[in-house]
RNA sequence: GCGCCCGUAGCUCAGCUGGAUAGAGCAGCGGACUUCUAAUCCGCAGGUCGCAGGUUCGAAUCCUGCCGGGCGUGCCA
């Protein structure tokens, strides 16, 4: 249990014993200001009404009649907080549960059902971007931090490689393949086509292994096969990169195979039985304002072919008949106006509203000596995923990802991100990892012996660093609570912090046996939590800087 | 027009879902290495928390209305 939980219940134990009342919630947290202890509560004031009693008379009798081992002293202060001051062993009691529980810690078993989680899914028509990245670093984080905290997570990555986006960079990838052989290539519309750099490369490479096979045959035949061939081309690409990313999926879901195993037809079946659908101007509607939707949408179109809707409903409704509990999409922030209404087709197919958790994350802004940098996959104006990652390297490029939260727009200086790259605060942070264990590599100590049974008074530095470092599970569990990356990094800066000060004060490798030992576990510990936070992000913790 | 989201230091962002004097990092200024890594530490300066009301012991946080910005509002995905 938490030392907040803990006090939490003396707290609550000593109102019962001292006033008959019992509280449903007492909030105990860790105050900004040292001086104000190393945790405080505010029973006494936000009950001033149950108690009928001025808060700090309340306060003070809670303190005089709170006996336990973990507090030394409690005192009221201001309007009527209760100030707590941890003892000593305490301390060091969590301190040891942390080092047994070594790369564990902060980590829950798994419980409940298990999360389906969707994220990147990007149709295979070109290179990662910049933007894509920040889907990539948040939703992969996301996993690991849901995992922590002990949910199960499925990560899954949905793609579509049929339709007319396909057709597209099939025909510019022709256009170019014809090129190579001083030919022409007819395309339906010139505008429409893929610019980028890599539309050649593709060609240049479907030269390489078909040579001008292509050139031979009709052309209404050939464009399938070049389409699929840049498709397969760029699936690889994205595979290629996420793994560079250290973004991972369990799955790779192909919105073909919802009409090949009949999905997308049962779902509209479903609806029809069910009352849900009705026609209009020769299109099939979905009745999704009777869920909440602004208004009706189409599912199949006059032409008779389905909107981007109907497979995507389908898409959900398996999700949720593989039996996880949630379902939970990363989604670009231009996708504003998509949950509603998935959701509405959802609840219209009897799953509950609230199995669809949809985050959105904000678009990244790119920025180039002040100026905003237009970028358009069509046109080819475009920063890769991967030229961010040459620049400033992996690490930088995924803490600089998620140091912010998804859902605010993030500003992308191109130039001051790889020109400070040097001064990144993931270097911050992981300066603190390497110190640590240069400090095991003079100490001639594992991290793992070092300090087994560390007792004694804790000087102001380390009193400070054991109680960021046991916020560490709390922090976890809270930014899974809230699909919430950013508190991670915001949490590891800090812990770094109160490591450098205690390192800056204290000397770990002194003679004193007892205080070498105990100075060492604190560095065992932080070590063991940088690493597991650095780790939720995908971060490497260097031995060596 | 309507619906969501955002507005905090010069810049990039936190602020634990109502608490005490609003915090970091960059950028600026000034200090600290004969001692475990100075990619560090300490100090100074920097704020009408977009504006105006309201709720209460207490508001950056909750409510209402404005102002400013973004996104959505397709038989596009």
């Amino acid at each position: 249990m938490s030392l907040e939980a803990r006090l939490a219940v003396l707290v609550r134990e000593a109102v019962r014993e001292r006033y008959g009342v019992e509280l449903a919630e007492v909030h105990v947290e860790r105050p900004n200001d040292p001086t104000h202890g190393d945790f405080a509560t505010n029973v006494a004031l936000a009950n001033a009404r149950v108690f009928r009693r001025n808060p700090r008379e309340v306060a003070g009798t809670l303190a005089e009649s709170l006996a336990s081992p973990i507090v030394e002293k409690a005192e009221v202060a201001g309007p009527g907080f209760m100030n707590f001051w941890l003892s000593a062993e305490a301390l060091w009691d969590g301190v040891r549960e942390l080092l047994e529980a070594g790369e564990g810690y902060g980590r829950r078993a798994a419980h409940g059902k298990p999360i389906l989680l969707e994220y990147v899914s990007v149709n295979p028509t070109g290179p990662m971007t910049v933007a894509h990245g920040r889907h990539a670093a948040y939703g992969d984080s996301l996993a690991r931090i849901l995992e922590a905290a002990g949910r199960r997570v499925f990560r899954e990555y949905y793609f579509n490689d049929g339709g007319n986006q396909i057709r597209l960079l099939g025909e510019s990838v022709a256009l170019r393949y014809a090129e190579l052989y001083e030919e022409s290539w007819p395309v339906s519309d010139p505008d429409a086509l893929y610019r980028g750099e890599y539309v050649r490369e593709i060609a240049r490479d479907l030269r390489k292994e078909a040579g001008g096979r292509y050139l031979q045959m009709g052309r209404e035949k050939a464009l399938p096969e070049i389409g699929a061939f840049a498709t397969r081309w760029c699936m690889e690409e994205i595979e290629r990169t996420l793994n560079r990313a250290r973004a991972t999926f369990d799955d790779y879901f192909n919105e073909k195979s919802l009409y090949e195993s009949g999905a997308v037809e049962d779902l509209i079946w479903d609806l029809k039985k069910a009352g849900h659908v009705y026609e209009s101007e020769g299109a099939l509607w979905l009745r999704s304002t009777a869920f909440g939707d602004d208004k009706d949408r189409v599912l199949v179109k006059s032409d008779g072919s389905y909107t981007y809707m109907a497979p995507d409903l389908a898409y959900h409704r398996d999700k949720y008949q593989r039996g996880f509990g949630t379902a939970v999409d990363v989604l670009g922030a231009d996708h504003a106006g998509y949950p509603p209404r998935i959701r509405a087709g959802l609840v219209a197919l009897g799953i509950p509203e609230d199995f669809l958790d949809v985050e959105l994350v904000r678009l990244v802004k790119l920025m180039r000596e002040g100026e905003q940098v237009k970028v358009s996959k069509r046109a080819g104006t475009f920063v890769t995923f991967d030229e961010l990652m040459d620049e400033v390297g992996e690490d930088v490029a995924r803490y600089f990802y998620v140091r912010s939260s998804h859902k605010t727009e993030m500003n992308f200086d191109l130039d001051l991100a790889i020109r400070q790259s040097d001064e990144n605060p993931v270097f911050y942070v992981q300066y603190a990892h390497a110190r640590i264990a240069s400090i095991f590599g003079r100490a001639g100590a594992s991290p793992k012996k070092a300090g087994e049974f560390p007792t004694g008074d804790l000087a102001p530095e380390e009193r400070a660093l054991v109680l960021e470092l046991l916020d560490f599970p709390r922090v976890v569990e809270n930014a899974a609570e809230r699909r919430e990356v950013h508190p991670v990094p915001t949490y590891l800066e800090t812990l770094a912090t109160r490591f450098h000060q205690f390192y800056t004060v204290h000397r770990v490798l002194v003679e004193d046996e007892v205080v070498r030992g105990r100075r060492l576990a604190l560095c065992a510990a932080t070590k063991v939590v940088l690493r597991a936070g650095l780790e939720l992000l995908g971060v490497e913790a260097p031995e060596k800087m």
